[in-house]
Formats: C-alpha cells, structure tokens, sequence
DNA sequence: TCTTACGCTTACGTTAACGTAAGCCGAGTA
DNA sequence: TACTCGGCTTACGTTAACGTAAGCGTAAGA
C-alpha cells in the first residue's frame, strides 16, 4: 500500500501544493492524517485525476464535486439509486452536448484550414487572385 | 439585410444584456452604432453563437477571442499565414484532448449505470447478497 | 407635456479558483 | 544546539466574468 505526500502528488500532477490543499477544503479530497501531515492513498490520486480531468473539461469545481462524488457513493437505498440514475443522464446529456460542439469547431478548423493552404499556395504560385483551382 | 437590438439578441440567446456588452468591451464583439445604440447585424450573431459555444467548451474568454479572431483574419501575407496554421493545430490539439476526456467519462458513467441498475434489480428481487448473476 | 420604454455609460459588488506571503512546528543533520 | 527542510495554518490579494444599481438620453404614445 504505497501512500504519496502533497509535494510528490503535486509534482506528479503539475499542480501546486495550494492547489490540492484548496481542493481538500472544498471537500473534493479527503487524505488521511497522520498528526498534522497529510497521506495520500492511492485512491486520493484516483479522485485527483478525476478532479483535474474534469478542469480540462471546463466544469466548474462544485459541479465536479458532485461527478466525483457519484463515483463513490454506496449503493444506499431504492431511492437514492434512482436520484443517482437520474444525475448520471443529466451529466451524460452534458457531455454530448460537449462532443457536439468539439466536433463542429473541429470540422470549422478543417475548413479554415483548407482555405490557409488555398492562399499560401495561391500566394507562392505567381498570385493568379481568385481563381477556383490552378 | 435584418438587423437586431441588444434585448433581441440577448433573449434569442438567453444572456443577458450585459453579458453582450461585456463582450463587446472586450472585443468579442463589434456591432455597428447609430449614435449611441448598438445595431447587430448577423455577423454580429454568428460571432456571438460561437462565443456562446466556446463558453460551452469551458473556453476562457480571451481564449475565444483568439478562436474567433482567427475566423476572421484577413488572408494576408505568407507569415500570417503559417501562423494561422499553427494556431489551428493547437486548437485541434486541445480540442482532441477534451474530446479523449469526454469519452473517458462517458464511458464511466455508463459503467456506473450498469451497476446502478445491478444494485436497483437485487433489491427489488430479495436481496441475495452479492451474487454475480440472477 | 408627461410618462414609459428601451438603450446607454460609469462604477462598485461578487464569486470562483487559486496565488502569495507570514509565521509556526517537528524531524533530521552538521 | 543551530539550521534547514518539508509541511502546516491563517489570511489577505488577484483575475475573470459578469451582476447590480444609479443616473442620463431620446423617441413614441397618452
């Protein structure tokens, strides 16, 4: 069982050691104690990857805490089952609407793309201005 | 050619009226004026769409000033031109990574699903413990 | 003419997500 | 024992992206 300190989680992570203390405030890590000095286990690292992969996806940190905090919630009652089922179609929904709008900026980039090579190629190849093709 | 007020655009995209001219202070925007008040045209509403979905992205603003900018940008000279280029490899870079993470994710959930649903079915069936299947 | 509606500018307030000191503690070492 | 190193807490500072209020301008209707 293998444990990290704040120093080599940070530097392992790129992140600064204020960092992963405000995210432990904020609720979103839990690490152990020993007297004052914080361990983290192995499943710390797991919920810090998942809270920077997160980051990277622009959520903001409270709703992230919530994502995370599905990941680990016991099975509980009918009840809470079904609120869970429910959270997961909201994010999932979230997420697909994510994709939707990567994948139209990706396909605008292609395009524009293709026009910066039309232009260099117009530029370096004697300037025969508009013209469709060569 | 149709133009729209402030309120118009903001109700059509659901902000409010200074986020629009927030953005245009910061030069995300850049409507005509009739003296004072500001005339959008459609460009002004196309340009206002792709904020709006650089926000969805989780972009920071002047992140998609740079995006948006580079729509815009006069063919120009060889320089520009190769710079528009690499510009448009980062952004498909950082993009792509954010598509890997939406797919990680998406994948999690549906796995959360999964056993969600195996949790709501062995309640309701008598609780026979943990056993893999039916 | 008075009011109402819509738009404008100026400017201070607010929240999120840390950055950046300042100063304290305990373990190892020269 | 005196340092230094790594970690800790407390707390004020900062930036982004607006919210919110105050007060002004002007055109259209009562």
């Amino acid at each position: 069982m293998q444990t990290w300190t704040i120093t080599e989680l940070a530097e392992e992570f790129g992140v600064t050691l204020r960092t992963i203390r405000f995210y432990e405030e904020h609720g979103l890590l839990n690490p152990e104690r020993r007297g004052r000095q914080r361990i983290f286990h192995n499943s710390d690292r797991v919920r810090l990857a998942l809270v920077l992969r997160g980051k990277r996806l622009g959520f903001p940190l409270d709703e992230i805490k919530r994502i995370v905090g599905m990941y680990d919630a016991e099975p509980g009652e009918v009840g809470q089952l079904r609120y869970l089922l429910d959270q997961i179609s909201v994010r999932r929904d979230e997420l697909e609407q994510r994709r939707k709008d990567i994948e139209e900026t990706l396909a605008e980039l292609d395009d524009l793309e293709r026009r910066c090579h039309a232009d260099l190629a117009r530029l370096s190849s004697g300037l025969p201005d508009v013209g469709e093709d060569a």
